[in-house]
DNA sequence: GACTATAGTTAAGCCCGTTTAACTATTAAG
DNA sequence: CTTAATAGTTAAACGGGCTTAACTATAGTC
């Protein structure tokens, strides 16, 4: 059903493999990190979607805006995110990484893929050479794919 | 500190973009499984890393062998893990997937990769020629890792 | 055989992330 | 202006994942 394309099939092996490895060095750092791992889904959320609403985070994370409400207390005491109103729409918060926030996400990402640097070991530099232009085209068009899809974050939960 | 390399550089861009919407994928589909992280955590690491016993992955979850005997009977009970006893030391348990076990991790997997299609729509089909050797390149050369790094894995925590 | 160490299980209790429900504040609709 | 709808917060209560501690069983050691 799902190997037909060896291309896709590739692809498929790689991102479980490189998912396995990370994810398991995610969840040991997130063990170590004081925080739940919503609030560090709410982090890289920030970081990668930009800034959003409680409604946004609630439905990206899928719990109750009650929940998110009160995850952010410590990551705003902590100075991590800054929570300020929405002016077009007084109801809403605008809820913003700080430098600092973006730099314990970079932190974490870093943990994530220490292991990278053990395969890039294994590699010649001209394997290297080889592969640059091919991952830097997936990296390519998967932000194009951000610019499709990104747009209806608001609708795309209990709706 | 980490950008000296073009490579590795591309290298983490794409692993962190392919992360983010795989996680969120995971994180997504797991709500809905009855399943805690742990517990999903321990059907992947059977599945990726082959037979364990209790203690191999306590260390690996990074909790109690109680907290690990507990999440098992839910998994045992449902038909996805066989437990039985190691007959070379009859004090530990051979952990093994059952078939069903092993379709569960690839439905999973599924799910997290669904959004790989997407990316595989936007690729023309001289793209992907291109791009094939460069990912079964990466692909073989994870596997190499694999081989080096996995055997010393009872003592890899908490040691 | 006695002692110690290791593997695993069980039960009690704790912690904390989440839900529920009630409330305030702002916006939209009649 | 009144009513209804949406966004967010707060506090109480629930539930489940994990730890601690006590126990059983097998293996190694003197």
């Amino acid at each position: 059903m799902h190997n037909e394309d060896p291309f896709l099939s590739a692809l498929r092996e790689w991102m479980e493999a490189s998912m396995h490895r990370s994810f398991h060095a995610f969840i040991r750092h997130n063990r170590e990190s004081a925080l739940s791992l919503s609030q560090v889904n709410t982090l890289f959320r920030l970081y990668h979607h930009g800034n959003s609403s409680v409604n946004d985070l609630a439905n990206y994370l899928g719990i109750t805006r009650a929940a998110v409400s009160q995850l952010l207390d410590p990551l705003i005491d902590a100075g991590l995110v800054l929570r300020s109103e929405n002016p077009e729409d007084r109801r809403m918060k605008l809820l913003v990484l700080t430098d600092q926030g973006k730099d314990r996400v970079q932190k974490s990402m870093n943990t994530r893929h220490a292991w990278l640097s053990n395969l890039a070991g294994v590699l010649s530099d001209a394997e290297k050479g080889q592969l640059l232009p091919a991952i830097q085209l997936l990296n390519q068009r998967t932000r194009d794919l951000n610019l499709e899809h990104d747009r209806p974050c608001q609708t795309d939960f209990k709706a």
